[in-house]
RNA sequence: GGCGGCGUAGCCAAGUGGUAAGGCAGAGGUCUGCAAAACCUUUAUUCAGCGGUUCAAAUCCGCUCGCCGCCUCCA
């Protein structure tokens, strides 16, 4: 089964063929670097993150460009809110925004552009557009007339006859069409600017992305991605100006993700109704969030609440756990021959043999129909529990068995590459996960398993009322016990 | 007003023509001194509603209801 992406230009899942074989080149828009960023800036990165990853797990050589937005109004509002230059504000955002995405595990893109580093582009790109007659200059801004390229509209499949009946912006008098929108900006005192043919000023919004994407891709590119409210007008104004400019097709897959959601509404700035990366990185593992984030097809909406992420949190604990398990029981056993494997094997040996051998399959099958994340976590957690069903029956398993757990390890954290999670040693994930909710919980290790003496003492006395008080006393304060014949262990409720 | 999307169990969520993955929560069981964890069994004769196409529909078409998004900065 070839990759197959949906792709919004067309409305259609297609089979991905890049343009040249074995090589992918992708750019997704990165964020404008004003303020903090929130949990949907988390959803998009990480999204394109895993595609990011999926197509070099699946063997392509890929080219990956994600820009920073560094000049425009809102920046500029707030340098002189603070009344500092729009550079110190610009790297404050990027310094955060860098932080944000190395917690999350986000990998860095191939390259990283900032726009006020390719202006000249900029400025070619336009003076071309010009030349052409698909841009005028009016004072010292310039414009692109969106009735001169036909092909407007063609991604959000809109007409510019409704647009105009709904339009609710007030038109500038400068334009020839009321849809024009701006390639260049001429600069108010005071405000950053650079030279160019029209006088001082700055690129408008969408022209940055035509310009760092052609400079480093080429003037067609394999993927171009960002969330779900960029369509309109944001990568419409791309695909004009690009291919007004060079006349040639700009993006040949176009991806977008779906919003994070409160409460069934979108989660924005202006609804004030979000949540920064850092705040949910206080209170749960970054692995949690990715993994939460993962949880619903990138399309659909995903709706943040504590109760889905306790889930995610309950969700991922109950993999790592069995990762753990797999790792002590698998301890030093080889994975091969498992194809061939004699067919002496119980019922639960067996379901698992088949389980293991055909899970890479069944998690690339979900991955190659566009990327659906859910759908391999569902693969995943059935391994999950094949393996813990084994486990169960055999505390000490045999070779043969050893040997399947190894193999299980081994294509979950194959898995977990691609996705991005199961990236910690088991046991380091759980305890540094347990740790953190001790802080929280406002009790620590030493008292828990200074407890844990005292009531194993007691239960060897078999005096079970002091062993039971004991065990009440610290579920009273979320400490739940698990005993095995190894020992009592222990670990958080899930509330 | 224009355009687009969604509605699957108590909750989250896959499934886009062949008879409903998975997770959480719940119930019963195994294990346990009793629990917890884990495992086993179980929980949607049915996919918002109504019609239609088809041998066959959650999946395609039409209508109705409800929710959401874009059309203004936005991941």
């Amino acid at each position: 089964m070839p990759l197959r992406i949906y792709n919004t230009l067309t409305g259609k899942k297609e089979e991905f063929v890049p343009q040249t074989p074995g090589k992918v080149s992708m750019y997704v828009c990165g964020v404008t670097v004003y303020d903090h960023c929130h949990i949907g800036h988390a959803r998009a990165n990480v999204v394109f993150d895993v595609v990011y990853r999926y197509l070099r797990h699946i063997g392509y050589d890929v080219t990956y460009v994600r820009n920073y937005t560094d000049v425009d109004d809102k920046i500029i509002n707030r340098a002189n809110r603070e009344g500092v230059d729009f550079r110190e504000i610009t790297e404050r955002f990027i310094r955060e925004f860098d932080r944000d995405m190395n917690a999350l595990g986000i990998e860095v893109p191939t390259y990283q552009p900032r726009a006020t580093e390719h202006i000249g582009d900029i400025v070619r790109i336009v003076s071309a557009l010009v030349e052409k007659g698909f841009a005028y200059q009016a004072g010292g801004d310039v414009y692109f007339n969106v009735e001169r390229y036909d092909e407007y509209l063609k991604l959000s499949k809109r007409n510019l006859e409704d647009m105009k009946a709904g339009a609710r912006i007030e038109v500038d008098e400068r334009k020839e069409h009321p849809m024009d929108f701006v390639l260049w900006k001429e600069a108010k005192p005071g405000e950053p600017s650079w030279d160019s043919p029209w006088g001082k000023g700055r690129p408008g919004w969408h022209i940055e992305c035509s310009a760092m994407s052609m400079r480093f891709l080429g003037e067609t590119i394999d993927i171009h991605g960002g969330g779900k409210d960029l369509v309109f007008p944001h990568h419409e104004n791309e695909i004009a100006q690009s291919e007004a400019a060079t006349g040639k097709p700009f993006v040949r897959y176009w991806l977008h993700n779906g919003f994070v959601n409160i409460n069934s509404e979108k989660m924005s700035k202006s609804l004030g109704n979000f949540f920064t990366i850092k705040e949910v990185l206080d209170r749960y593992e970054a692995e949690v969030l990715r993994f939460f984030l993962l949880t619903a097809h990138y399309r659909s909406p995903l709706d943040f609440s504590d109760q889905n992420m306790n889930e995610a949190e309950a969700g991922l604990d109950r993999i790592y756990t069995a990762l753990a398990r797999m790792g002590e029981l698998a301890e030093g056993a080889t994975d091969d021959g498992l194809d061939g494997m004699p067919k002496k094997l119980n019922e639960a040996h067996a379901e698992l043999q088949e389980k293991v051998v055909s899970f890479p399959e069944r998690f690339r099958e979900a991955m190659d129909d566009d990327f659906n994340t859910a759908q391999a976590l569902g693969a995943i957690f059935d391994l999950v529990r094949c393996v813990n069903r084994v486990v169960a029956e055999a505390p000490k398993p045999l070779d043969v068995v050893r040997r399947l757990l190894s193999r299980s390890r081994k294509v979950l954290e194959e898995a977990g590459m691609v996705m991005g999670i199961f990236r910690t040693e088991p046991r380091a994930y759980l305890d540094r996960a347990r740790e953190r909710k001790l802080k929280e919980l406002g009790i620590t290790r030493e008292e828990i398993e200074e407890l844990i003496e005292e009531r194993s003492a007691a239960r060897k006395a078999r005096d079970f009322a002091k062993s039971d008080e004991i065990r009440d006393a610290l579920l009273a304060r979320n400490i739940v016990l698990l005993d095995s014949p190894q020992g009592t262990d222990w670990k958080i409720r899930q509330l």
